[in-house]
DNA sequence: GTACTGTTGCCTTTTACCTGCAACAATCGT
DNA sequence: ACGATTGTTGCAGGTAAAAGGCAACAGTAC
């Protein structure tokens, strides 16, 4: 389980980086990245949306991806529903099969506008 | 401007409800109340998750459409997301078009009002 | 006038998110 | 084998923003 924290560490292993060194390049100490990694933080099982930005920055992962990881809703993502509540509500409470469907609909339809992924994993 | 205060104060003034005998009913201070439907909260424009959640209870409004009113999605459909993320990910950046096609297909499936529906996963 | 109503400025509490050390075990290069 | 580096964990806080409380005020209506 805690698959963000095993993401986290799998992006820092990558990089060769230690947790005393990439606790200051994202801004905080290198014990509480410890937790982070091990899903053992005092409260909650992610870290802020900030530390997040900062480490996906830093560790050229997928932001929304971490994000989603972390339980969180990407803005990109919440922009789009406050924009359009009643299409997400349908979807919120559609049948699985339903979304499925949806799912082929949208798949290939990349090309649009908006937030393209920055970057490839 | 601020869609959230006045359906407060719509719902409220619907149930003959004035801010002092509202406000014990919901848990919060009158006068808090008084700045929910003004939108002249000292931070940010809605309140609490929670208060929002007490205030659709009493006032008998919808919950979820609060909640987007004030900015802030619903658990309902945070809970979609995080099941199958990649789904909506696809649908935060597919195109007006591909979305309202999206709508359409969905939209006849609304047939449980009140309840949600139970799903296993 | 007095009995309500709503408004506003300033104050306190709570919570989320960390800090920072200290002490420890495991691993590794030399 | 030794020190250096690495990660783990407990604890004892700190801080800033979020959430809300109190009391004094002003309008209206009886």
């Amino acid at each position: 389980m805690n698959a963000f924290g095993e993401k986290i560490r799998e992006l820092r292993k990558a990089k060769g980086f230690s947790l005393r060194t990439l606790a200051p390049m994202v801004g905080v100490g290198y014990s509480y990245l410890s937790k982070v990694e091990n899903g053992k933080l005092d409260f909650g099982d992610s870290p802020s949306e900030a530390l997040i930005h900062r480490l996906a920055d830093t560790l050229d992962g997928d932001e929304d991806e971490l994000l989603l990881m972390a339980g969180r809703i990407p803005e990109s993502i919440s922009r789009r529903i406050l924009d359009q509540p009643e299409v997400f509500r349908a979807l919120a409470n559609c049948d699985d099969e339903t979304l499925k469907s949806v799912a082929n609909t949208v798949q290939k339809d990349l090309t649009g506008r908006g937030e393209r992924p920055r970057r490839s994993h």
